[in-house]
RNA sequence: GCGCGGGUGGCUUAGUCGGUUAGAGCACCCGGCUGAUAACCGGGAGGUCGCAGGUUCAAGUCCUGCCUCGCGCACCA
């Protein structure tokens, strides 16, 4: 036997902070999952947040959106497993570590030690883990924090390297060269977020330089910004499909600034287009030329000794390439292999010789001219230039045509300042461009919420695949576990005890290592120490890189489980997940690196569905960041508000895929609106039930018991509930949220609950009273569970208080599909004509009539303004003109109307006229330009009624148009003169028109009525004042002055409805200690009496 | 520069297939109602639906261009 206890005030955080204790022993979570042991698995993947940082509210929003969906599908009987999990390496913990231990540099760390750096980093990445922890918890994201995924554990660390070591052997996983963004100071190349802290303004020299032909009396121009990557110069590029003009100089331009120039005759080739931006002298075209007649042309080198040719045939040749445009230059692209990235991949294309002019210091390597040798290569700008001009007779003669200053974002280092050099690292890939149909075929069958992130710029991101390149050049983070000895010789280790095995065999092979235990630490510089032997018996050093952490990440659903070593059964159950949920900035990040490792390691898919989220702006509608300083700390709310409060706002504020823009405003509304009026309603109904020892599982009401009003607001739950599960099944949370809210506010309580408020002050027992309080433990029960996803707090506390039991074991109002036999976590839109046979019974027509009898009570109140009759005032008589038959609701519209009698009028002519409106859609075709005209006539005919009948008999014509019945809209309106109003209920070809006119006569009768009602009022308000309780007697004393009689009934009234012992009316003149008050100019004074 | 998504009263936003008077909430003003809650009801003020063209009888909605914000990519000779 349940019987509800009284509610009492309600404090948010009180309430929440209470629960979680209680969880915590009950163990509701753990609860939770195993109740559904049974049921069909629904695999969710938790992204590894890094712990590193402080938690902001934008990682709330992520995690009510995982929570949200897996407690959702663990109330629908799934089996929801949630390992938590951290990501622990990369470089924003190295960066961090610097800072604090002042490393600024590679050296640095070196010096500094590289195991002491790495044991810092392993420590550092812990700072916030406690702040994450008390984060998750407060907000109820329930995920499993006490046997989380590391990625800095062995056994993660041993799965990235079997999963590596299947890439190897597929020859998926190769060493090459990548042009990086490189500080030559730090020793560091960066990644493409760290570059863009560092873009810069600046002013620098940029060169037209002449390539002399080999075979012919001509040069081409081209133009860089970086006169340093000149000696490294090996090929021209062109485009094929552009128009260049072979030109001659006719004689010296009017003015020149600067170093370079040519001589009258000379010949040079450039984009026509461009002829007019590059071209100082006077020219004459001889000839225009495609760019693909340019190609295979040979040219001199400008810095012979630079560059060996080695075995290339294509060195220092015309190249095509499409990506060269005629927008600025000369529309020739002067490449140097080794430091541009379209250089390079063009390098490797034709076969260009790679060889490096500047070294890891940032100065040219020896060899290259004798006066740059040694020099670091940005201050050199000067005397490339002075070189090119040359001991010529003339500057003209040499081969700088051109200097110009050029102003451009240039990326610098963010710690040094110093401008970064685009740089050919050695580097590993994972030869995604190998599998990319299959990456497109896999990404195709999932499931994106919002789709246009998964076709469009996932999609769009992996048609533009290129190979993933996984090593950096750094020391805290997954070893690459590859050994390599001086032939190029390598072997991949898989796993600890093929490492063992290898140093063994090293060993026997004569060479010295450290032991290499079972629990050996599998990060540098520990795995450094070992060589290994090749076949040949050479030893084999341990490749210098860590992986991108992206990729431990994207190992997350095997690694978590230690797959292949580990619990095989666990993973193998468990993939593809069915649901991860994250950032839309992940979209390049984890959501490609699952695909990637998954594509490549299993030759499937990683994930069924993905939720991509919006990111997280101020309230300014800037994005939040550390740097910016303008994240919100989602305790000022959680302490506020409450948890609830701030889940339910940010998932009704907008759909999950849009940006938030967090407004902290929104979190109260949200509290003062939802919570706090679903509490309000709980508490109306725990109070009275307490009260009446209300126990709904020793009582029942029928359904043919419940009131009129029962059965439309159960109907109106079964609509929302439906219409709330559809959402959730369509990804809109938002607008099933936004529903039910506008529900429990609109429908529950400012209607439901204000209608019923007397059937449960009624002290007997009666099977009104009991059908209205089996309606609120129904509606309310239900309603819980539909909120417990969303917001788990409050909803428990009313469901445990109403039930005895948690609502987070509680079934789905819509179905348990997870446990039924041979279920699958794809059935995720489930049938929903089952779903809503397990709902209160529905009936349209019930919502129908009742929705148009509270617009007809919102009428009778503009009608009194108008005709500025008080509320308080009854009027004699209601007529309803047309519309359903609302006979079985006239008791209740008396009420809200205060009027004596309802009654209908069947003759609509009485209170209504006709109007007509144009159906714009049927009539337009026919008439096109003349519609608006016609719809002008129509309206403005004078005799409607008479215009209407002739439309009926097909004999109206306007502007040589037909106008035919459907061509118009019938419309009724109220006539003038009376008090009353006409509504429009339903749409279009259903639409029906209602007036409700009142009576406004007054009577001696009515007066007293209205009278009494203030009076009543008046003694309420002050009852309340004096904080009486409810079913305290008071004494009443009244005077009547000059007030409208008040009949004996009205007074009997007052003192019912006061519960008044005793109450004497006077109509002498007040004493002057009395409150007094105002009605129709008549003074009232009163004054009451605590018994 | 390229791609994606936005721009609707002071603020937050809804707006389906192009259709008649652009709908709500917050805040504001006036009035009402209340043993009904930080509530509720009625009314009011507040909108060139980013700008400019175009298609159409009809455009917040479709098309083109531009401006602007956010994000991603590229910043490159």
């Amino acid at each position: 036997m349940v019987r509800p206890s009284p509610a009492g005030e309600l404090d948010a955080v009180a309430l929440e902070t209470a629960l979680l204790e209680t969880w915590k022993n009950e163990q509701t979570f753990q609860q939770s999952i195993d109740s559904n042991r049974t049921g069909a698995p629904f695999i969710f993947l938790e992204g590894p947040p890094t712990a590193n940082g402080k938690p902001g509210i934008h990682h709330v929003v992520a995690r009510a959106y995982k929570d949200l969906v897996c407690r959702w599908k663990t109330m629908e009987g799934f089996l929801v497993e949630r390992k938590g999990g951290w990501d622990t390496h990369g470089l924003p913990v190295e960066i961090e570590v610097q800072k604090r231990l002042d490393l600024m540099s590679n050296e640095a760390i070196e010096q500094f030690g590289m195991q002491a750096f790495n044991d810092a980093c392993r420590e550092s990445v812990w700072t916030y883990e406690s702040a994450w922890r008390e984060m998750t918890e407060r907000m109820a994201y329930w995920v499993d924090l006490d046997n989380p995924y590391v990625t800095l554990h062995n056994d993660y660390v041993e799965s990235c390297w079997w999963a590596l070591k299947q890439m190897f052997d597929k020859d998926l996983l190769y060493r090459g060269h990548k042009v990086l963004p490189y500080c030559p100071q730090t020793g560091t190349s960066y990644s493409s977020h760290e570059v863009a802290l560092g873009y810069k303004e600046v002013e620098e020299p940029s060169v037209y330089v002449k390539f002399k032909l080999v075979d012919d009396d001509a040069s081409i121009l081209a133009w860089t910004t970086t006169p340093w990557t000149l000696p490294g110069n090996v090929g021209l590029a062109v485009g094929p499909d552009v128009t260049y003009a072979r030109c001659r100089v006719r004689e010296e331009p009017e003015g020149w600034q600067g170093r370079g120039g040519a001589s009258v005759g000379e010949e040079l080739i450039l984009a026509k287009d461009l002829m007019g931006e590059v071209l100082r002298h006077h020219v004459d075209i001889i000839e225009e030329i495609q760019g693909s007649e340019l190609v295979g042309k040979s040219y001199e080198p400008l810095f012979p000794d630079a560059v060996p040719r080695g075995d290339s045939s294509t060195a220092w040749t015309v190249l095509s390439a499409d990506w060269v445009t005629t927008t600025d230059g000369t529309g020739v692209v002067h490449t140097a292999v080794m430091y541009g990235e379209d250089d390079y991949n063009l390098g490797m294309e034709v076969g260009l010789p790679a060889y490096h002019t500047v070294s890891m210091e940032g100065n040219f390597v020896n060899g290259v001219h004798p006066e740059l040798d040694g020099r670091y290569v940005k201050s050199c700008d000067d005397t490339v230039m002075d070189i090119l001009i040359g001991r010529s007779e003339t500057i003209a003669s040499g081969l700088l045509y051109r200097e110009k200053s050029y102003l451009h974002d240039y990326p610098h280092c963010w710690r040094t300042d110093h401008p970064l050099l685009y740089y050919a690292m050695d580097s590993w890939f994972v030869r995604m461009t190998a599998v990319k149909e299959r990456l497109l075929e896999f990404n195709d069958g999932v499931e994106w919420a919002p789709d246009w992130v998964g076709e469009g710029r996932f999609g769009e991101w992996l048609r533009n695949v290129k190979d993933w390149a996984i090593s950096r050049e750094r020391y805290w983070g997954t070893p690459l576990p590859v050994w390599r000895d001086e032939d190029g010789n390598m072997k991949c280790i898989g796993s600890i005890q093929e490492l063992q095995t290898e140093v063994a065999k090293a060993n026997e092979a004569g060479f010295e290592n450290p032991e290499c235990p079972d629990d050996v630490d599998l990060h540098r510089p520990v795995v450094d120490a070992f060589t290994l032997v090749s076949e040949n018996g050479k030893p084999m050093h341990r490749e210098p890189f860590v992986m991108d952490c992206w990729f431990d990440s994207g190992c997350a659903p095997f690694a978590q489980w230690h797959h292949p070593f580990d619990e095989n059964k666990t993973f193998d159950a468990s993939f593809p997940v069915d649901y991860i949920c994250e950032g839309v900035d992940q979209t390049r990040g984890w959501f490609y690196t699952l695909l990637a490792v998954s594509t490549t390691v299993f030759d499937s898919p990683a994930y069924k569905r993905c939720l991509s989220l919006g990111l997280i702006l101020d309230a300014e509608g800037k994005k939040m960041s550390k740097s910016r300083g303008n994240i919100v700390d989602p305790w000022d709310h959680f302490n506020r508000e409450g948890a609830d409060a701030t889940r339910w706002y940010m998932v009704t504020a907008g759909a999950p895929w849009n940006p938030l823009k967090f407004d902290s405003n929104g979190v109260r509304e949200t509290y003062a609106k939802m919570f706090l009026t679903l509490w309000n309603v709980y508490r109306f109904h725990a109070d009275y039930a307490a009260l009446d020892q209300f126990d709904p599982a020793s009582s029942t009401s029928s359904y043919e018991q419940r009131s009129r009003l029962d059965r439309w607001i159960l109907s109106k739950l079964h609509t929302t509930a439906k219409a709330y599960h559809d959402g959730f099944t369509n990804w809109n949370f938002h607008k099933a949220c936004r529903e039910l809210e506008d529900f429990i506010v609109n429908d529950l309580s400012n209607w439901y609950v204000r209608r019923s408020r007397r059937r449960l002050w009624d002290e007997a027992e009666s099977g009104d009273k009991l059908a209205c309080q089996h309606t609120l433990h129904e509606i309310l029960v239900t309603l819980c569970r539909l909120i417990a996803p969303v917001s788990p707090f409050m909803v428990d506390t009313i469901h445990r208080n109403l039930t005895g039991e948690t609502v987070h074991t509680a079934a789905w109002p819509l179905g348990t599909p997870g446990s039924t036999e041979g279920a699958t976590a794809d059935a995720w839109d489930e049938d929903l004509a089952a779903a809503t046979a397990q709902l209160p019974p529905h009936d349209a027509g019930l919502e129908h009539e009742m929705e148009l009898v509270r617009e007809l009570a919102e009428t009778g109140r503009r009608i009194r303004i108008d005709a500025q009759r008080r509320q308080r005032l009854p009027c004699a008589e209601g007529w309803i003109v047309a519309g359903p038959n609302l006979e079985p609701y006239h008791d209740l519209l008396c009420e809200e109307l205060n009027v004596e009698n309802i009654s209908v009028e069947t003759d609509l002519d009485r209170f209504q006229q006709v109007e007509l409106a144009v159906n714009f859609r049927a009539l337009a075709p026919r008439a096109k330009g003349d519609v608006n005209a016609i719809a002008g006539q129509i309206k403005n005919h004078s005799d409607q009624e008479a215009l209407l009948s002739d439309i009926r008999s097909g004999s109206c014509t306007i502007m040589g148009v037909d106008i035919l019945e459907s061509d118009v809209e019938v419309r009724r309106a109220e006539r003038e003169g009376y008090a009353a109003a006409t509504i429009t209920v339903g749409e279009n070809d259903e639409a029906s028109h209602v007036s409700l006119v009142l009576d406004m006569q007054d009577t001696p009768h009515l007066l007293s009525k209205g009278l009494a009602r203030d009076i009543t009022r008046r003694i309420q308000s002050k009852r309340k004042d004096m904080n009486l309780d409810i079913e305290a007697m008071i004494d009443v004393e009244v005077w009547l002055h000059d007030a409208p009689e008040l009949f004996e009934e009205d007074q009997a009234w007052i003192a019912k409805e006061t519960r008044a012992s005793g109450i004497v009316f006077s109509l002498e003149s007040a004493p002057s200690d009395t409150e007094s008050f105002d009605v129709d100019g008549a003074q009232i004074a009163y004054r009451v009496l605590n018994v």
